[in-house]
DNA sequence: AATTCTAACTAACAAGCGTTAGTTTTGTTA
DNA sequence: TAACAAAACTAACGCTTGTTAGTTAGAATT
């Protein structure tokens, strides 16, 4: 049985206020009425509003990173890798699918120090993916395209699934990946 | 020689800093600054800060609906029906980049009647994308898979795209709608 | 030259913001 | 039961927000 701290259950609030309405809309006062105290008595359990952001956004981000290693260190093919990060992407989004709305759209409200590791963790794993499609054009795996343009089309819809996954009524995992791997693969082999 | 009025001038420059830091970060005083005017002196021009957003989100929605209903009406087969919608969707993107970022993340801060206008277009705007996509699979000219899957496969790709666009230094249309239409269409027929 | 119009200005407002200080209530441990 | 810690409270702070009122400088029109 494991019990939520008071300090996750702030967090976990806030991330369904900011995915409704966006970090800046949501005041503190707005997460404390949603939690029937008043906002000073969040200060017992935080340090402030931009630790709420950055404890939502470099959790899920990290999950990203740890994934995106575990999959380029694999020995396997390009396609079962560009696999393996669609099905961490359903993964991650079915498990954080609210904190993915501040990762996509409030990550630029971190302050210097925060902002700095996220947006290195965000090209680190674009460029691993990059070199996953570029691996998979020199093997002949992957159809030639630029493989900018490659990565920007898969990439674009699974930042995105989040919304459509809350939107659809949260439906089977398994189901979810199939289907997305094949829409996503079977338009670039 | 076509003059741009100063309310016109003004809602330039809130696209690009809404772009920037988005509606809700950005104060009257900013956009002001960014003109060598002071904040009140904006109201000789504009009604209020809702104004400038819904100036700026609706007028881009019209083009996506307009854009719409001219394909929905031509005599064509479905998957040229789906790349008209994607060279649509890259010209509006290329004339428009910095108003899509309001449209994609501000959208929710219209009010009451702006807001139900710009809901309406949308969700009219997926029904029609989504009826092309349903007809290309009656006729077997797009894969049988889940009609939703690939309706949202590419629409999260060709909203996403005002992103890139701006980041990779602007490219050629032509050569962008070659590419757009590459990538999306080659996967599901 | 007198008038009107345009577009800027200064000054201020009420409301909301994140946050702090100090206090009180509540529940657990000695 | 007394002592302590956890977590709530009230009250207030300095600052920023969108917006309004009233004024002024310069250009265009009569």
């Amino acid at each position: 049985m494991k019990t939520i701290s008071r300090k996750e259950e702030i967090i976990q609030v806030a991330s369904r206020l900011f995915y409704e309405k966006g970090y800046k809309t949501v005041s503190m006062r707005d997460i404390a009425t949603a939690m029937d105290i008043k906002a000073a008595s969040l200060y017992n359990h935080i340090n402030g509003k931009q630790e709420i952001l950055s404890e939502i956004i470099l959790k899920v981000a990290e999950e990203f990173t740890v994934g995106m290693e575990k999959v380029v260190s694999e020995n396997s093919s390009a396609i079962e890798k560009v696999e393996k990060v669609i099905e961490m992407h359903v993964d991650i989004t079915v498990n954080y699918s609210e904190a993915l709305a501040a990762l996509n759209n409030d990550w630029m409200h971190l302050e210097e120090a925060d902002l700095n590791a996220f947006v290195k963790m965000r090209e680190d794993y674009e460029e691993n993916f990059r070199t996953i499609i570029k691996q998979g054009i020199d093997t002949g795996e992957i159809k030639s395209y630029h493989p900018e343009v490659i990565l920007f089309s898969i990439l674009s819809t699974l930042r995105t699934l989040y919304l459509w996954y809350q939107k659809r009524g949260k439906v089977d995992v398994n189901i979810l990946k199939k289907d997305m791997v094949s829409v996503l693969i079977k338009g670039i082999i």
